[in-house]
RNA sequence: CGGGGCGUAGCGCAGUCCGGUUAGCGCACCUGCUUUGGGAGCAGGGGGUCGCGAGUUCGAAUCUCGCCACCCCGACCA
């Protein structure tokens, strides 16, 4: 199976194939039967549980509460907010009717025309409309705020065209959703919550991510300010990971939310969402896989360390099951989680491929030669080394190689983005350099126009204004106006 | 919605140009034996409205017309 994939990575026309082919040879998703849906399998759901667990850790280390809000979403609440109207309203499943009925024709079932709705429901593309509608009810003094929610969830947009994880109609995420007394909390919580998505990025997933604002044009519908986290895959386009917005009073005003401060005035809330989805399932196996397949970070591995015993009969394996039970044990007490491969329906070497490609970070083989000299074969899925250890001290040894493959990964998928991401000057030089995929750092204007000219130009979009970085003035590469600094471009997904 | 591709067994495909045995191959599946340190070998076996519908013909997977589905590239977007 891994050998069909080999080499494709470096043929980025076949990327998108070669991608499809690794999500469903992995056995993490499949095309579902509703067309732009995905079935995520068991073993693709696992990890995104590791993720969602790390994750909800994180956010309730932050001072925030899990809720849940409705699938289904009054159409009025979505033309409260102008610009969100404008984003979003237009690409929405509606439910239109309650109720089926025989056909008369005998044709199976039909939509009774009787149940029609008196106000159409939308299936929420996202909740901002609904949980600013419910909050009006929860604030009506200062003491009352903050607000600190978040719901994990699944949001249904009707897209055109799809890609597993990447862009599906239907993804699973988590969202939040802050009400402040002030403004300065509100564009701090924003803030906050960007750098938990970063260093979740960096620390969990082993992905480089720049943080940064997005222009005026990729801002999200109905934010004053939208935060993001942008990484690079390796086929040289960017991918945008996790976002965070600061929502202004826009939202406080399209629902009427208002709180009566400490001087007794009214005052209209401040908010802040922000979210990120399966589609770091995407980031993940764009980031890491080889040829061989899939490359988990160890930190969210649902299966870290593999040990697969060789044996000839039944004798065999009862005589190495004793020696791996101790190793088993002493690992899950560091609390590694381990599988013990005894399943003889399969060969070892059919083994050693299948966990390849499923990105198990440590493998483990274990015969009679290695019980007679008291060693193990030992061997990490990044690298792909083999190495023979001694079998005393072998828990601590796999311990240590866990975080240096954890920190391996990192470095190498950083090293990789700092290699593709260039400096440029002119116009012509960005038109030529964008061709080769990677991240530009170029001088803009700041309008919106020089911003849409370059995109119908070349295809690239500014990914952020990085929060960090070379902050030096200079000119627009495509006007010359005076630009603030210079931003990041890419051709993305 | 534009441009390209594809539809034959659970999956992947050949056969179609140039109509003609019982529609074939690989993987998977079932049975048995031998195997097991990198995706096992041999033997036997099961599985098909050839996307759907018309038409041409003695005869259609193959030719003609219509329809449908899916995939890839754009537009849209996390």
């Amino acid at each position: 199976m891994a050998k069909e994939l080999k080499d494709l990575t470096k043929r980025s026309e076949d990327y998108s194939q070669w991608y499809n082919e690794l999500v469903v040879k992995a056995g993490l998703a499949e095309q579902s039967a509703v067309r732009g849906c995905m079935v995520i399998k068991p073993y693709g759901y696992a990890i995104w549980e590791k993720m969602q667990q790390q994750l909800d850790k994180m956010f309730k280390e932050t001072g925030h509460q899990n809720a849940y809000f409705p699938l289904l979403i009054p159409k009025s609440f979505l033309c409260r907010e102008a610009e969100h109207v404008e984003g979003f309203a237009k690409e929405c499943a509606v439910v239109t009717h309650y109720r089926l009925k025989n056909d008369p024709d005998g044709n199976g079932v039909v939509v009774d025309p009787d149940a029609k709705l008196e106000e159409e429901l939308i299936i929420r593309p996202t909740s901002e409309t609904i949980i600013w509608n419910t909050y009006k009810n929860w604030i009506q003094s200062y003491r009352d705020l903050p607000i600190l929610c978040n719901q994990w969830a699944n949001v249904l947009r009707w897209e055109m065209r799809t890609r597993m994880f990447l862009r599906t109609a239907e993804f699973l995420w988590q969202e939040g959703h802050t009400a402040h007394a002030t403004r300065e909390e509100a564009e701090e919580e924003a803030q906050k919550m960007l750098n938990v998505y970063a260093d979740f990025a960096e620390n969990f997933m082993a992905v480089p991510v720049v943080k940064g604002v997005k222009s005026a044009n990729e801002r999200f519908a109905g934010a004053i300010d939208t935060y993001t986290i942008e990484a690079m895959m390796q086929d040289g386009k960017a991918l945008q990971s996790g976002t965070s917005h600061f929502l202004g009073q826009n939202f406080a005003k399209a629902f009427d939310v208002t709180f009566v401060n400490k001087d007794n005035k009214p005052e209209y809330v401040w908010a802040s969402s922000w979210g990120v989805s399966t589609r770091l399932m995407g980031a993940l196996i764009m980031t890491h896989s080889d040829d061989n397949g899939l490359v988990l970070p160890p930190k969210l591995a649902p299966i870290q360390v593999v040990i697969v015993p060789i044996y000839k009969n039944n004798e065999q394996l009862a005589e190495i099951s004793t020696h791996v039970e101790p190793i088993v044990n002493q690992l899950r007490a560091m609390g590694i989680s381990v599988k013990y491969d005894n399943a003889d329906n399969r060969r070892p070497g059919f083994k050693f491929a299948d966990y390849e490609l499923k990105g198990v970070p440590v493998r483990l083989a274990i015969g009679a030669r290695d019980i007679e000299n008291g060693t193990v074969e030992l061997v990490r899925r990044d690298t792909l080394e083999k190495s023979v250890e001694k079998l005393d001290g072998i828990a601590e040894h796999v311990r240590d190689l866990l975080d240096d493959i954890q920190a391996n990964i990192f470095k190498k998928a950083l090293d990789r983005r700092t290699q593709i991401t260039r400096t440029v000057e002119t116009y012509d030089e960005f038109k030529t350099e964008i061709e080769k995929g990677g991240f530009i750092l170029a001088h803009w204007d700041g309008t919106p126009e020089t911003e849409e000219k370059i995109k119908a130009e070349t295809k690239a979009t500014i990914r952020c204004i990085p929060l960090d970085g070379d902050t030096t003035p200079g000119k627009c590469m495509v006007t010359g106006k005076p630009s603030a600094r210079r931003v990041l471009f890419a051709r993305n997904y």
